[in-house]
DNA sequence: CTAATCACCCAAAACGTTTTGGGCAACACC
DNA sequence: GGTGTTGCCCAAAACGTTTTGGGTGATTAG
């Protein structure tokens, strides 16, 4: 059986001490009035009783466990919970998890709470983490309903006034990503985007064809499914061969997509960086170890998870709503697919 | 202001549904005995008033908050949380998660409680996964003392009779590799292990020297903190290539020694696996990726993440201890640097 | 007919904190 | 001498459940 030993509680510090459960509380949280040597009385007591304040319980009556609940939404859905080479979500919760520590709150990872089997210790949280909500994400609504704060990683782009966010600052990177390449000698720069309705692809692809616009050129735009791995970049690298007029460069969001896709572009002999230069959004094992190795984002999601924490922290704490915030410019590793 | 929405309590249900909350209670969670008419005219209002227990008062009262906690302990004792690379462990931390919560249960990532500044939210997990304890681990010594309930992965060898651990089945792994090092023509094969006094490094070096003796080899080890990562790997290959009577192959517990060593080695102009056979203990993406890529162990984080989370909760529900067991016998993948 | 059993239900206690709403001196000000 | 004010402390309520320990009326057993 597992038989909890008795834990020491707050009432038996008060006796010992001889105070009330009052000044008890009192003086380990040091919120009230309390004299300096009742205070050092009770805290040497604690100590010597071993006592540590029941969370749950402090949880109950305070409103504030002192969780935070993460929930990739991406991964809700695929098939599998961690697709091998998707490092990025990883770094993500390993960072937030840390960061959380930091701040005094455990991280919980959860998939999906909306589901009717989701565990009822869901809701329990503190405040939620929402990465890359869908548009209109049903998560939302609901944490929104019970009334928990949230923060979204990436904005949801369906709720126009909505300010508790933060993602990496995608105009920037895309136009410093597309500028390099035309630096490189890019005349046809082409983008291949996922299909998920989330604010990397759509804010992409929007700076994308300001960018265009800027410079006369026509949009060339290839969409993918994100699941869809290096298979997926293959067929990009399909659509971009029977293009009449091929593009010479191609920025493509994710790292699977952009290795499979230089694959496939190889075996149909446009060799990279000689014939076509290629830029990943998003640093992955595939951009690193691909031959040449692929110029990518790293979105830095450590940083992009620290901040996520400590905007939601601060909002725990009262202030008002993060006003949408740039998490991070990400880092632009040059690689041989993107320079000659 | 985080002001929450009233959210609809166990005594609104009761008085809509005309009932006591006891009776609310016990028709919801299957307890007590309830008329079968009652307890779906109690379902129907719950359902209609959007009741959602409230799992920390729940919590509060049962003793049972509905969360499991995961220590990764080698991360503890690293400078940085997640170090690239080193995959084994959020794959664990994944697919711990995700078995959790079909379990029912949230799953909370902690770094080492014992600290002073550990979030007290720490010890109000129902119980504890902790991976690769160190010998005698304070961990451990902390969560018995307040009795939780806890699993250990990879046995913690200080403790000799303790019993609720799980982990692969290192002697088993080690033998397959070596004798797959044999068969492939090797004479000489030395070990690479980490100093952690975990039962991995120690299980494998009893296995190996048994192998040594039944052979009448003369054993060969090789330690390097496994911190140290390829740099690590490069001075455990500039020990070998000082060695005047050199192994022709070597079994190198971590994945970046691996990398590393076979690295240096290259340099100094011996060949794997020409001139040396590398297998690695562990699958990475310095394994994958290397010229040649690495022969290595993929101890498959994900059954064993799942095999812990089933074992502890089977144990919160009162069956008696896991008698240790193994959780995977590894999955041995054959690169070119092992055979020839 | 009485006693025992059973199915169903409930009021109140309990879980361990935090928060509320004072009380009581001591001291200061008019 | 009253009237605030301040510093320190406390008893009791409250948080929202689960669990305890019956109670009641109907049915069954003796």
């Amino acid at each position: 059986m597992t038989q909890r030993n008795a834990r020491s509680t707050i009432r038996e510090v008060a006796r010992e001490a001889g105070v009330s459960v009052t000044t008890v509380s009192h003086a380990l949280s040091g919120k009230g009035i309390v004299a300096e040597a009742t205070r050092a009385r009770v805290i040497d007591t604690a100590r010597r009783l071993r006592y540590r304040p029941n969370a749950v319980a402090s949880g109950l009556r305070s409103n504030r466990l002192g969780i935070l609940a993460l929930v990739l939404r991406p991964l809700d859905t695929l098939e599998s919970f961690l697709p091998e080479g998707v490092d990025y979500f990883l770094r993500f919760a390993g960072a937030a998890s840390l960061s959380a520590l930091e701040h005094g709150y455990g991280l919980m990872l959860l998939s999906d709470p909306t589901l009717p089997d989701a565990p009822s210790v869901s809701l329990a949280a503190d405040g939620f983490i929402i990465t890359e909500p869908v548009e209109n994400d049903p998560v939302i609504d609901l944490l929104q309903s019970e009334g928990i704060p949230l923060l979204t990683v990436g904005k949801d782009l369906g709720r126009a006034d909505y300010a508790a966010w933060i993602e990496p600052s995608t105009a920037k990177i895309t136009k410093q990503v597309l500028d390099h390449l035309e630096e490189n000698g890019a005349r046809r720069v082409a983008i291949a985007i996922g299909t998920d309705r989330n604010s990397w692809n759509i804010t992409t692809e929007a700076s994308y064809r300001d960018w265009c616009s800027a410079r006369g050129q026509e949009p060339i735009i290839v969409t993918q499914m994100e699941t869809s791995g290096t298979l997926g970049g293959r067929a990009i690298g399909e659509e971009l061969l029977s293009m009449t007029d091929r593009p010479d460069a191609v920025y493509c969001l994710t790292g699977r997509h952009a290795a499979g896709l230089m694959a496939r572009l190889a075996e149909a002999g446009v060799a990279s960086p000689a014939d076509i230069l290629i830029v990943a959004g998003s640093d992955s094992e595939q951009t690193r170890n691909s031959v040449p190795p692929i110029s990518a984002i790293d979105l830095e999601p450590e940083v992009l998870a620290r901040a996520a924490v400590a905007a939601l922290v601060e909002q725990l704490g009262g202030v008002p709503k993060n006003d949408g915030g740039a998490g991070t410019d990400g880092r632009f590793i040059v690689r041989g697919s993107s320079s000659r």
